[in-house]
DNA sequence: CGTTGGCTTGAGAGGGCTCAAGGCCAGTGG
DNA sequence: CCACTGGCCTTGAGCCCTCTCAAGCCAACG
């Protein structure tokens, strides 16, 4: 199960790993199976690890006053579910993480994540992790302020196509900030077209 | 000019600067002044430097197909203006850069700056940089998609109130995702509350 | 076979947009 | 010193996109 992460920070990283290192790698981070629906951070709380997703899908999203919920990040196979700001500053997070599949993944706490911070490709890894972020996330705003929901449906499906397939219509509608039916709509025009 | 930066650096970052690398940024970073109105970057270029701005008011912004100018970011003293995915991958931006106000900044080129890789402190400082600016674009972004136009001026209002001294309603309704005619309504409305 | 979750469709309402006009103020040039 | 201009803000009317609420259908599942 490891051996995923093992691959994937090498991928993310220009610095090679070492035998030693990666033994301190594996005997951090710990396997955890997430059920479908189960929390993985609760509003409110801090977020105290990072889960690294082997299998399964996660789903990052605040709860407005009206109790709808606002998707704000997909997350599947080989990405990295959490708060990073919460996990980062140690503040209460305003958002819900949860499993939407049956997941399995691997977390680290903060503690242990500095513990590791010897480890060049680790820190090359998550500094660019924190890079395409920010990268995603300034896409996602332009979209959200300048786009009509029919261009950033379109754009998911350049984008993510998996997510179309992998989450229900309801969940995507959230994500790209508008309601179901709107997005059902929207669907049915683009097939006619 | 140059220490208005040094200071920011040392503000930004644990490990302290040395004489010798305090010199080294001195001597690399090139002051500019940026003309009101003038670009800094225009869509389709790449983003070769960063500024750091010592005076003045810069935006970032993308323009649609009808001409539509939607902001995306707003900078001020003691901040970076640049776009950080262009600059950091070498492709071609897709926002244009500008000068709102008379300006006074400090650029590095990307080639100059990885010629600095060896400062710890300026290498930490970029990391925070970069966490925080992901921090920020997750607020917004889920604002958004979650809240009503007054709420999100509301809470403009809070974050950044120099903003509304310093620009135009137009400027700072197109930041928020909505049109000044909107923007103006939702002021008076405001007031009479 | 009832329940639950997901998708669609319709009708009505509303928030925000578009287009247009008017007012205010500061800067500028005659 | 005054007229003119350009940038900015406001207000109105009509419209459109999206939301809300409601109902109905279907497939999966216990």
């Amino acid at each position: 199960m490891h051996e995923v992460l093992i691959q994937y920070i090498r991928a993310h990283s220009a610095t090679p790993l070492t035998e030693n290192e990666t033994e301190q790698i594996k005997s951090v981070f710990v396997p955890k199976k997430l059920r479908k629906r189960q929390y993985f951070l609760q509003a409110g709380e801090v977020c105290r690890s990072m889960a690294f997703i082997v299998k399964g899908a996660i789903r990052q999203y605040s709860v407005d006053a009206r109790g709808n919920e606002h998707i704000l990040r997909l997350c599947i196979e080989e990405w990295w579910a959490g708060d990073r700001e919460s996990f980062t500053m140690l503040t209460p997070s305003i958002y819900n993480i949860d499993a939407w599949e049956e997941s399995d993944v691997l977390t680290i706490t903060k503690t242990e994540m500095d513990g590791l911070s010897s480890i060049t490709s680790l820190n090359e890894m998550a500094r660019t992790l924190d890079q395409n972020q920010s990268f995603a996330y300034q896409k996602r705003l332009n979209a959200a302020i300048s786009y009509t929901a029919e261009k950033r449906y379109a754009e998911l499906e350049q984008t993510y196509p998996e997510f179309l397939q992998r989450f229900p219509q309801h969940i995507i509608a959230s994500y790209l900030g508008i309601t179901k039916e709107t997005l059902s709509r929207i669907r049915n025009q683009a097939v006619k077209k």
